[in-house]
DNA sequence: CGGTGTAGGTCTACACCGTAGAGTACGTCC
DNA sequence: GGACGTACTCTACGGTGTAGACCTACACCG
């Protein structure tokens, strides 16, 4: 190692290169030019350096593109932050829409009942917004489409791995301590994420399979969920209810699906009477 | 132009390929290898075919993969049919799931009015089975999610696309048809096709923008709504009432969001009422 | 019959891709 | 001075999609 570790262009260093610089330039790349236009040797170029240097820092292409989703996953944290720091609580916008009902509150059958028994813990990694976990909920999720409106690319990129990063398994963190806190049930939880994260319209399965896919002994989940406690206590949480197939069932893909549309046509349908009525 | 069209095999033609073999053969082999595996060389191998030769009934790549994606979703009225033939009616098993709500009818606030005034219409392009539109909807996308599941690749390709094929448009026009002949009003029916296409948790735009792409005048609109005014009616309708951005509001794709992320809450906090009481 | 047009398929070649593997310059430490 | 690790470069290989010229067999026509 270097002896300070900051002295760049003392002699004539070609370029100093490192693998956040790197990624940087990849995502700039990526947003100008499209996923199409991001090859080892333009990104060199656009760093003034051969292709292969690129792979002293990065194992892979795919480990750059995990890479890259995972600072625009960052990003949503960031973006929370000033949007704590700046604003006072919630209100994103989210109201009014063509036809039907309109908030969350009021709507179809029982009045304006919506937050419960709002935020009661608040948990380790609680969200910044005050209000019914139901605002809090669609302010984080509003936040996340924000960021990633910004790169186009990187739904794709996340669609496309099985596995989550780790900035995008700290958003999903956050999304169930809002779930939790609000008072939804480790299963409903669950279901939401599904719901949350599939598309409908009979395309496309899951974003991320949960499933066993590593087949591991209830032990290794046990292990590994104790080391999670503290930083992602929902998802060890969640990760041990599903672990126990007995509790939670299991998680059948069809189920999941199954249960998102059902409450898409619920919602549908109670939309077209408060339309009608 | 040859004398009888359809003289194939005659003398000791070496593969006779054709669009729909060649389809069809680049389906088997993704259905094996995954997207991934689908190279020109390779299908042509496959084909005992010089991969140049491929090239004379399919302009491109993305021509083979659109050519792919639209005989996936042709499959899905052909399993429609096959379904209509064998069963009866609908009934799916999207049925029991987890802790809370069980099918649309028996759920949260107001009790089982589910159907409301069941299918009056049932109009050209009517789906087959009978009974209340939500089971319909239910039932259309279930065999959609089906078809779609013995093709994971195809998923992605359609997403990829930002221009549905044909197959795909009949099945949107199927799905358009339950809703409309169902109550729901064009402008709901518009809202339930980007909350149907889109997913949610922040990530990922929607699945066909159909705001005027190609910003086409009032005139060419209505000329082609005309024009498929008999195949496909309530794609037309839709498409006269979206370009008349006074009806609808145009298409913003901030509140489709808005809007079907309120429908998920709101479902969700639902059930968690529905669990707890 | 020979000539011509053309549908269907092949061959060659090009630019680009990701990346393995060897090589090179340099700073630090014994 | 020599060994060593770090950061980077060079060359090369096998893959990709596809443009453009080429070939071949057959249908047609005078």
């Amino acid at each position: 190692m270097p002896r300070h570790a900051d002295d760049r262009s003392a002699t004539r260093a070609p370029a100093r290169l490192s693998r956040e610089t790197i990624v940087a330039a990849a995502i700039g790349l990526a947003d100008r030019d499209g996923l199409a236009g991001l090859s080892m040797r333009r990104l060199a170029q656009h760093l003034g350096v051969d292709a292969m240097s690129i792979y002293y820092h990065l194992r892979d292409k795919d480990t750059l593109l995990a890479a890259m989703v995972d600072a625009v996953a960052a990003e949503i944290e960031v973006d929370g932050e000033i949007e704590a720091a700046t604003l006072g609580g919630g209100g994103t916008g989210a109201a009014a829409v063509g036809g039907g009902g309109t908030g969350v509150a009021a709507v179809g059958g029982g009045g304006a009942r919506a937050g419960g028994e709002a935020a009661a813990g608040s948990g380790p990694a609680g969200a910044g917004a005050p209000g019914p976990w139901t605002d809090q909920l669609r302010a984080l999720i509003m936040r996340a489409r924000r960021t990633m409106l910004r790169h186009p690319w990187a739904a794709r990129v996340l669609e496309a791995r099985d596995t989550p990063t780790p900035a995008v398994l700290r958003h999903i963190e956050r999304v169930l301590a809002v779930l939790r806190g609000g008072g939804c049930s480790v299963s409903l939880s669950h279901h939401a994420l599904h719901l949350l994260g599939s598309r409908i319209l009979g395309f496309s399965q899951d974003l991320f399979d949960d499933s066993p896919n590593t087949p591991a002994t209830e032990a290794e989940t046990a292990a590994q969920a104790a080391a999670w406690a503290e930083s992602m206590p929902h998802i060890a949480e969640l990760a041990v209810a599903v672990s126990h197939s007995g509790a939670l069932g299991g998680c059948d893909d069809e189920d999941e699906f199954a249960f998102a549309l059902d409450l898409l046509i619920e919602g549908l349908d109670r939309r077209r009477l408060a339309e009608q009525g």
